[in-house]
DNA sequence: CTGATTTTTAACCAACTAGTCAACTTTTAC
DNA sequence: GTAAAAGTTGACTAGTTGGTTAAAAATCAG
């Protein structure tokens, strides 16, 4: 089988983090094989492009943290509480992050988003298909709360989107102005959209 | 006075509307200055560097929708429909944008703000001073409503932080499906969050 | 017309960009 | 031990990046 390397998961992991704290554009490739510990002659040799690597990092990063939501939003967990504690969640790791690397770093999906889906159609399309499996889990919660009367709504679907929206602009607001205490008031203003008693 | 120029005009113009297509980092000086229709020696006979330029452009095209902004916030226009006013003109923005150009643009300030702002301080500052010029037209308009009793809140800045994520996160949605009928929920999203009736 | 002021131009730079390649080393399966 | 498979390496493109310069051209006020 020929010889074995941690090479692939360490370009991962540094692409990862080199969107997370700049941005995609302001990444380059030997700044990656650096940080990863790899020369250029390899990246290429697992990767075909640096749009590649990007889309494998942001699937292989998603991948770890759907574990987490499903079990945040496991139908056990009341459903209001699943959002909140989501929302609990988020704050945690933007708090993680901030202890690690000194910035409020916000969501990638979304920062990379903005950044290049009218640049790079491949990237874009993996972000776009992450983001929608995402909103699955407020629609859901949203829907079991309605059935269960603690939230009333006409349209599950569209205060998911909404609540959605909502959170992505406050984690932006939280990297651009590198202010976690912009996390705050993530539980109370979902309450609000929602509709439920605070 | 020595001879007279629109270069420094056709630059900021240019400027805007590539970072507004693409994303800064995705926009080269080269670019900037062929769209223009300037030599390179020029660009930097005006500016001093491509931030410089970005941060000119950019306050430039605030300084602009302001004029707007004043208009459809004017305290004789009832509270709540100053901000129903807003979202409808942010969709009518777009629409236009979209037979210029294509493509859903969404907010080029937290597009931007979401790339560099983590890389640029000069131009992270110059953004956050207008967002946070922007908000206060939410806060006053919440404040208004408030005080006339359209509307319950405890804190209306809150509210207004709330209202600003969320139009944040839809304009950034729609650009990143590139699909004008994200933005049709706007007024119903603000109503819910403000909890005025339909 | 003149002369000071401003703008334009093209050639230039060093550093960096994403990506290539063929030789070389290591490892694994047998 | 051997041979094939897989990973590593450094030197190499060719094009682009943001930025510089000095001289030429245009234009304004007097």
């Amino acid at each position: 089988m020929g010889r074995t390397s941690t090479a692939k998961d360490r370009l991962i992991e540094a692409m990862i983090e080199l969107i997370w704290i700049g941005s995609y554009g302001s990444t380059s490739v030997d700044q990656i094989c650096e940080r990863a510990g790899v020369k250029k002659g390899s990246f290429y040799h697992f990767f075909e492009s640096k749009t590649e690597l990007a889309v494998t990092a942001i699937e292989h990063g998603w991948a770890e943290h759907r574990k987490e939501l499903d079990q945040t939003f496991s139908p056990v967990v009341p459903p209001v509480e699943r959002i909140m504690n989501c929302f609990r969640n988020f704050r945690q790791e933007q708090e993680d992050l901030f202890k690690k690397h000194g910035r409020v770093l916000g969501c990638p999906i979304h920062s990379l988003g903005a950044e290049i889906c009218t640049v790079d159609d491949r990237l874009r399309d993996t972000l776009q298909e992450i983001l929608g499996q995402f909103i699955r889990y407020y629609e859901s919660a949203i829907r079991d709360a309605q059935a269960q009367g603690s939230i009333f709504t006409h349209d599950p679907m569209a205060l998911a989107r909404i609540v959605f929206a909502y959170s992505e602009g406050l984690l932006l607001h939280a990297r651009m102005w590198n202010d976690l205490s912009r996390l705050d008031e993530f539980e109370s203003g979902a309450k609000i959209i929602l509709g439920v008693k605070a």
